[in-house]
DNA sequence: CCTAAGTAAGTATCTATTTACTTATAGGCT
DNA sequence: AGCCTATAAGTAAATAGATACTTACTTAGG
């Protein structure tokens, strides 16, 4: 285990492509960028990933199962669950912006590494009411953990004295009234 | 009026503008597709917009000016003004994609228009409770309208007989209960 | 006939991807 | 053990195609 470590070359470049994809996109992220912030090199890049694309998705699938496991389903206490998520999420901005860019930009990426949550639907199902079904539920509650950070920024500006912590007791007080 | 209209050539980039950056963005939309498709012109762009920043902001402020026309600012019925975003979002879906991208790619473009909005916080004060600020309600309305937007495909995907009413009517019931 | 709308054909730069090359290291052979 | 070599890790430089932006020109119409 000298300087030549395929696996820690190989986790370097993947942590690189986070930070750039999460930048600035999927079309605007920069492989020369990525190559140069992993101490690596272009042609790495190519011999593990494949392609730009390649590259994006294995960051993608990466942060997200990173998100599965840092924020574990917890369908018994919905309200405690979308505090975490709100964490997570104040935490590691990134991986919900690479999330969302993979959303306009390639919407068919990686859905796979989402089977974790998809197993919670069920458990939900007995909270949901014939108003609001479960999916939706859970889509309401990632939406509602998130919210803050896809509001436009003028909106946000308007809030002269708010903190993390009001905006944290803000979603789990609305997820509690949404399921009372 | 022949075929040489300033303000129909302007009006008709402009509309491509939106469609070509609603569909892939700020660094993925190219000015010679946005040319072709308004039937016009590379050099026209850059004479009425200079560059593509300002026809991005251009085309932003534009779609954000139609959505406060279009869905007016209703503080004294929240749940009704969720739905009407709703259906917004559903009938020009390109209006919350460019908004999206903006936050993502340029986060202090345009941040003017939303004045319509920011002075309908005042009047939805009142309405707000010690847990849950008037900002903050704003913000989980509006992501609670978009939420099926930014929901990861997979989860949606899991939701067989979904349609667009029942998740209109879930939005709505859940405003209605933040509120109760 | 003069101004402004419109067109066509560049240019300089950037960027994903490849080609051709160098060096380290693991493991078989003597 | 110590050499030798096949293979994988790493590097540098080139290429081919895009792409934002310009320059030089044409034409409509008041």
């Amino acid at each position: 285990m000298g300087q030549r470590d395929a696996e820690a070359t190989r986790a370097r470049i993947l942590s690189a492509a986070l930070t750039e994809f999460a930048a600035h996109g999927y079309s605007g992220g920069r492989i020369d960028r990525i190559a140069r912030d992993a101490a690596s090199n272009v042609r790495m890049i190519y011999a593990y990933f494949g392609n730009k694309s390649g590259l994006f998705d294995a960051a993608l699938s990466d942060a997200i199962v990173r998100m599965a496991e840092e924020v574990p389903p917890e369908p018994s206490d919905l309200p405690a669950w979308v505090g975490e998520l709100f964490d997570f999420h104040e935490r590691r901005p990134e991986v919900l912006r690479i999330c969302l860019w993979a959303q306009l930009e390639r919407p068919d990426a990686a859905s796979e590494p989402l089977g974790t949550y998809l197993a919670k639907v069920e458990s939900v199902q007995q909270q949901a009411s014939p108003a609001i079904g479960a999916v939706d539920l859970l889509v309401i509650i990632y939406a509602v953990a998130q919210a803050w950070h896809v509001a436009p920024v003028g909106l946000l500006a308007a809030d002269t004295h708010a903190s993390s912590t009001t905006r944290r007791a803000a979603a789990v007080e609305a997820v509690t009234r949404i399921l009372a």
